[in-house]
DNA sequence: CTTCAACTACGGGTTTTCCCCAATAGCTCC
DNA sequence: GGAGCTATTGGGGAAAACCCGTAGTTGAAG
């Protein structure tokens, strides 16, 4: 692991409170994985749960990253879908030969673009989905063999990546999201959770007028029409968690 | 890994549709994992975010599982809750030392268990939550040394291990995601947006009560005593988009 | 053919939220 | 010391949400 940037140093791949700003290119980070396990190309995209946007880093030509995006390939892309709706790594091979498959990885073909590989996904608390990619030329023994040389190396960046992008992300929002009070947060953590303005001033000691008044205000910073909208932004922007 | 089940075989790691019954012994396949690594215990702990259901396989004596279940434990235990909240490994030694951390940490040091250790969490496409979680008795220079050997394995171990458990007939049925219909999927999705039922129904172009019925029908299938609460659950289960 | 889930709709009544209003106290920053 | 922010409490009233029912249609599954 010796040429791979210091987020890969074993004893920060779990401590990610502790790094400094490290690389937050994360193209070049992937770069760097693809040469190090020897590997075709390296993908990630993830999907931000506040928008449903779509993002991701790749290693792929400009040609076929261009083409992609063009096609609007991520919404129909089999490795996505597969990938976010399972647990474990999906290896393409295993994917359906739907029209979509065949839409896709047809032209990624005539990209030059390896039709062998596989798709790690993670997840994180709110909601977000990621999925770290792999592909390889290698005959389907080596690929094999090279598959489960990785696959546990993998798993990590991929959650380490994910996890990155996911920081970077909601700091950035954080900025830009007017700070709610500790009361507000409080409020809104326990409507979440399902209680009403008067359990959660039973729960607080407070009146329930003032919980009102925290709710109403919360909802304004958040331009939230209504305490469920305001609720959902507030999970989204990791404010708060799903009760 | 010559000495862990098949579902350790490299290949098989990862390939998991393939598996023939392979052993539903989790907490057998704890006790392997825990020998393998080096560990003084090995515990996983499934969560239903939906109902806040807890369940678990532990190598721990039989007297701290059952004090931790008489306690409730499940419904503090810092180490749970962390993990809920984080895409990475959660290191023990980073959780606050609140009361709760205190109340179960001071008894399980009581049953002599040991107080060093981390959490991994692994999130499911349904919401479903799991965390695998690693003690040991090491001295502190030990322990970071052997944390930085095995957390890369025991990445994919918590993968794998909540991918059988989801995977798993008894527990599927705790676990899987309640399947909202496409109306329901829809007035969530315009609650989430800030719009009124009669705005919603106005959409639609059916009736307030209608709406009325199918929020009423979402909540009961998430579990969710408020409409707001409902629509936090479905936006963590990624069931619905924040608007 | 029966059963069941989904979608549709309505009534009556209770509870809760939401909005606009005003007011006091503490705290920090300039 | 005042300006501004936060936390707190309150009244009154309108609006919305919520609960407990009933009930018809459709389409799929058994």
């Amino acid at each position: 692991m010796e040429n791979l940037p210091s987020v890969f140093a074993k004893n920060d791949l779990y401590d990610l409170e502790s790094l400094p700003e490290v690389s937050k290119d994360f193209t070049h980070f992937l770069y760097k994985v693809r040469d190090k396990f020897g590997l075709d190309d390296v993908a990630y995209a993830g999907m931000n749960p506040i928008n449903g946007a779509v993002f991701g880093y790749v290693t792929y030509d400009n040609d076929w990253k261009q083409h992609y995006t063009n096609q609007g390939y991520h919404r129909i892309d089999p490795t996505l879908h597969k990938a976010r709706r399972s647990i474990a790594p999906v290896d393409w091979s295993r994917l359906e030969r739907d029209e979509h498959f065949l839409a896709v990885f047809n032209d990624a073909r005539d990209f030059g673009i390896q039709a062998q590989g596989m798709t790690i996904p993670v997840r994180g608390p709110y909601g977000d989905i990621g999925g770290l990619s792999i592909t390889s030329g290698l005959s389907v023994r080596d690929w094999n063999k090279l598959k489960a040389e990785v696959i546990v190396n993998l798993q990590s960046v991929a959650v380490h990546v994910h996890d990155m992008v996911i920081r970077s992300d909601s700091l950035s929002n954080l900025l830009r999201t007017p700070t709610l009070s500790q009361r507000e947060l409080e409020v809104l953590q326990w409507t979440s959770a399902g209680k009403s303005q008067q359990d959660i001033a039973d729960i607080l000691s407070i009146s329930n007028r003032t919980v009102e008044v925290h709710l109403r205000s919360a909802r304004h910073k958040l331009y939230a029409l209504t305490t469920a909208q305001a609720v959902g932004r507030a999970i989204s922007m990791g404010l708060i968690y799903p009760g």
